[in-house]
DNA sequence: CGTTCCCGATACCCCACGGGTATGGCGGCG
DNA sequence: CGCCGCCATACCCGTGGGGTATCGGGAACG
């Protein structure tokens, strides 16, 4: 049986005549005559009466028709789905991304994508630039936004590109002896207690404090450490230490807080967008032509990528 | 698109491979090639990646290839139900009958026609003969059971089969002069307040009753009409006068009631099934054919019939 | 680094079948 | 009784689905 018996004898059953049918479904009336004799054949019951009055269909052509109409509508939304999917109009993205991306990058980029793209899934995750990095190796992430490429075994598999840039800020509490200066000197952090982001789970941004803070870097061995920026805040108000973080947490700043710029001017490892090279996802292409869009000069970056 | 498409699409998501998925749907691998990228060509949209490692569906794959294996589904169950329904296996039967049928014809028949064809939907109503009679013609019934073939306009086209008989009885009130006794005879009828079925409700009980009564017919000029036997009974059990009935009433007998057999017999009315003559429903004939089973006798006046 | 193997795509051929035209059979209606 | 409308049958044709042979390319060996 092929999808071709089935609009025939939904025609028919429209129509209540061969020869209107055959016109409506585009071919001849014998063509019809044929092909809705070998549906009963091939059925083994017979669809429709042919009275004087018109055609119309037996019990068991009722019964068929119901879900031949079905049936036709499945196969009509399975193209209509295979394509809105393959233009990246429906389907899932997963997104794994380090708290401070909420801050400034994903606030405006998440909700155009999501203007733009109602019928995408979007499963986000907030988690680690090491963690979100190994989750997109094994395929449980789609798309991820980072502190610093992607390094180490696998890297190699992915395209990243950078979506922002900061630098480092020190954040207090408004008790601590700097609250009020406008910037701090990196001299001065040595013998601070420090509150940084762990160092497995942001390695990049780890390794460039220590290179970029000199001879305060010492400090670093005995830093308390703080998964995301909103602990940092919560414990540099406590008065524990002085904060290290990047400069867009200005956004989440507390009244009990004090942020201060670091001189000389620390840039931070880029925030960076990785992604499976090989991931021909629709889905990730428009994920990817948003971000573009959304962020001016990342557009050079990305459009060597050949779009799905 | 046509159905043979969407199988080819399933085997080759199932196979992940070009040449076991051809063999598995019957073709050689060419074809199998041809087929698929005339139907990503149609959709719009490539379907399967295939890759050294194997054939893989893209996400716009995944998406039709959800829908595609519904829509096979579902052609599979219109051409099953079709056949279905075709057998009488499936379908429904609206079965119009005059209360008495209930009393002994009715309980064994629909028990067996319900246990053989469970998916079979029943609508049972009791109505009387000559409504029934009235909803057969214009299409609101399938079946009747009534008492005397149908007569009037229309009736031609139906078909009317004996599958009753029964004598008249009389049913008194416990209190009753007659009351015990075995046999009543016709005179004794004609000074007593009868208690029959309505005239216009069932014609043929009434014209045979007048033309059998005899002297007494003049009775049922002042009778009084009851819809159904359980209402004759329970008139007749207030003392209210006699009630006439036919014997299958006995199973419904109250102990406030007696029933007398009236001398002469007088033989009422046949029970008779119709149904229209044109009615080449599979339902129909499966019941027909139950009938003609649980009913002997009924055989030779339906063996005419052709079935649909 | 060449050889081999495997797999999908391409090229080309054929015939089965879907669809066309002409016509027949038949019931309804004037 | 003859005409007409409608579906079925008969017969022909062209397309396209499916066949075989072959190519191109990537992976896995020695």
């Amino acid at each position: 049986m092929e999808a071709r018996h089935l609009r025939y004898a939904l025609a028919l059953a429209e129509h209540r005549h061969f020869g209107r049918a055959a016109a409506a479904v585009g071919i001849a009336q014998p063509p019809l005559s044929k092909q809705i004799a070998a549906l009963e054949q091939e059925i083994g019951a017979r669809l429709f009466d042919r009275t004087p009055g018109g055609v119309f269909p037996t019990a068991a052509g009722e019964a068929f028709l119901g879900r031949a109409r079905q049936a036709l509508a499945e196969m009509a939304g399975a193209a209509l789905d295979a394509e809105r999917a393959a233009r990246g109009e429906t389907g899932r993205l997963r997104l794994g991304f380090i708290g401070s991306a909420l801050l400034e990058l994903l606030p405006p980029l998440l909700g155009r994508f999501g203007r733009e793209h109602p019928d995408v899934r979007l499963q986000v995750h907030e988690m680690s630039t090491a963690r979100s990095a190994a989750a997109l190796l094994d395929g449980g992430l789609d798309v991820t936004i980072g502190r610093g490429a992607p390094r180490g075994p696998g890297a190699e598999d992915l395209t990243s590109v950078t979506v922002g840039t900061d630098r480092l800020v020190a954040v207090v509490g408004t008790g601590h002896p700097y609250a009020g200066q406008r910037s701090v000197r990196v001299g001065q952090l040595r013998d601070q207690q420090l509150i940084v982001a762990p160092a497995d789970q942001e390695p990049a941004l780890r390794t460039a404090l220590r290179d970029l803070l000199g001879p305060a870097a010492s400090a670093l061995d005995r830093a308390v450490e703080a998964r995301d920026v909103h602990t940092i805040l919560g414990l540099a108000a406590c008065g524990i230490g002085v904060g290290l973080a990047p400069a867009c947490l200005r956004v989440a700043a507390r009244p009990d807080t004090w942020i201060c710029e670091v001189r000389p001017r620390i840039d931070l490892p880029e925030l960076v967008m990785s992604f499976r090279a090989a991931d021909r996802s629709p889905v990730l292409a428009e994920f990817l032509d948003t971000t573009r869009r959304q962020c001016p000069g990342v557009s050079a970056r990305l459009d060597g990528r050949r779009r799905g």
